[in-house]
DNA sequence: ACCCATCTCATGGTTCAACCATATAACACT
DNA sequence: AGTGTTATATGGTTGAACCATGAGATGGGT
């Protein structure tokens, strides 16, 4: 079936059999020719239509459920789904890059910042009261957990906060590329601790005034003083500990839990 | 919002043999223990060392290649290799999310004018004189072509216009997550052809003026219009038509070439 | 000494034919 | 109506075999 060559669009390894496999169901959930929620044929069906080896199928399988586009269920009626796709898979990816010293907690946060400015620029312009209202809520939940000192949970509901703002927006497209970001800093976050002060409480108050005005441009500032100081903070935690340190160990603690 | 407990991670299935294999190798790579540049053990080597069959590490190691964690020559001497991350892997994923996400043009569009204005801010600030005559050369060179009426290349050197602005801002995680848009426009590009104008390269040269004049507001301006006469112009091609359906048309008219 | 062709062989790539573990629809039983 | 059992197609796993590749070793020619 592959017997000649498909030179395409730069294929750096084109020539291993699987890759074909991959390329070609790809292809189909790409466009749509099996919906999310579908069910693919099962292996043996989609080795004999391939004409491949059942081993070549489950590794092209493999690859699909490894970046999210399938999910694999064993026994009976069992198969590989199509899947929407799952912010974590980036969020690993990105993570993964952390530990393999492709760019520094200080990029990271850098982005971070640059995201949540523009996120809360477009949430002053679009958010109904009743979405203030909600980011409200969370604000004052917040606020009653600091009165308490109950770190935990502020760090909880702080990002609680900034998936609602991500939502707010409307935009899908910018709520993914929030959420895997977001994803590693959380790791961050808990293989850190939280912080146990109310800074970034009162930066929230002062966040949610300025929405509640339209005012994009304090907002935004106020957004960019408050992860400021949060990076400052992370940076003593961190010192010249390599990033790898801590994510690594945050995910070997995440993995005994499960 | 999410009342509920902690979201943590997905636990996945730790069932299945090879995730126990993966999950000793990652940490294998995560700790150090093999630095970049070395080499794993051979497959069969390592088949004998985890006591499992040949198929489940090379299931292991594919999982790992796809992650970008490894790397995997062929002949004597060949064998999987620890790499520094590669971001491309962050940007298929990103890309892939997108193709499963039920987005339309306007949110992917959206998305990208805001991502390029802060690419362009950034620059603003940053670019040293030597880089902005580089993009000099580049500009120059749109305006050559777009006097010969040569669109194609017009809309090539334009790619590589925001591909360039994107590493200029130093930032490695913006860059990837602005390769992961524009690898999705590049494909809507490719799929419409190109824009038979001149508008975008005479806003290149004005972007051009602004960066050099260091005016961050009117440079993310011009950039800002630029942006929203290109999607103007493909929404009144291909109207409210899922991205997915675009997109997907392209890759196959792209194997049919090949 | 140098170059080039040839050989070597451990590595990843692929196939095949089994068998195991699992989940669920359908049925049998209470 | 509810409860337990079974049949069976699915993914998970094994082991042995063979093919294709490519960096080093070899060796002959200049």
């Amino acid at each position: 079936m592959i017997a000649s060559g498909r030179p395409l669009v730069s294929p750096a390894r084109a020539s291993r059999t699987f890759d074909e496999v991959i390329r070609q169901l790809q292809d189909l959930i790409r466009r749509q020719k099996v919906k999310i929620g579908d069910r693919l044929p099962s292996e043996r069906a989609l080795a004999e239509q391939f004409q491949v080896s059942r081993n070549m199928v489950r590794e092209a399988l493999r690859m699909l459920e490894i970046t999210g586009m399938i999910e694999l269920r064993t026994g009976r009626y069992g198969g590989a789904f199509v899947c929407t796709g799952r912010p974590e898979i980036v969020t690993r990816s990105l993570a993964d890059m952390m530990h393999l010293a492709a760019f520094s907690l200080a990029d990271l946060t850098e982005a971070r910042l640059w995201l949540s400015t523009t996120v809360v620029r477009v949430v002053s312009q679009r958010a109904t009261e009743t979405d203030l209202d909600r980011l409200g809520a969370n604000v004052d939940a917040a606020v009653a957990y600091a009165a308490a000192a109950d770190w935990p949970h502020v760090a909880q509901v702080n990002m609680q906060f900034h998936d609602m703002l991500a939502e707010l927006t409307g935009n899908p497209v910018l709520k993914i590329i929030h959420d895997s970001v977001m994803g590693v800093i959380r790791e961050i976050s808990l293989a850190l601790g939280p912080i146990r002060s109310d800074a970034t409480v009162r930066h929230r108050v002062k966040i949610l005034e300025h929405l509640r005005r339209r005012d994009a441009d304090a907002a935004a500032a106020e957004m960019a003083a408050n992860l400021a100081s949060v990076h400052d903070f992370w940076l003593r935690e961190i010192g010249d500990r390599p990033v790898g340190e801590i994510t690594g160990a945050v995910s070997t603690a995440l993995r005994r839990d499960a």
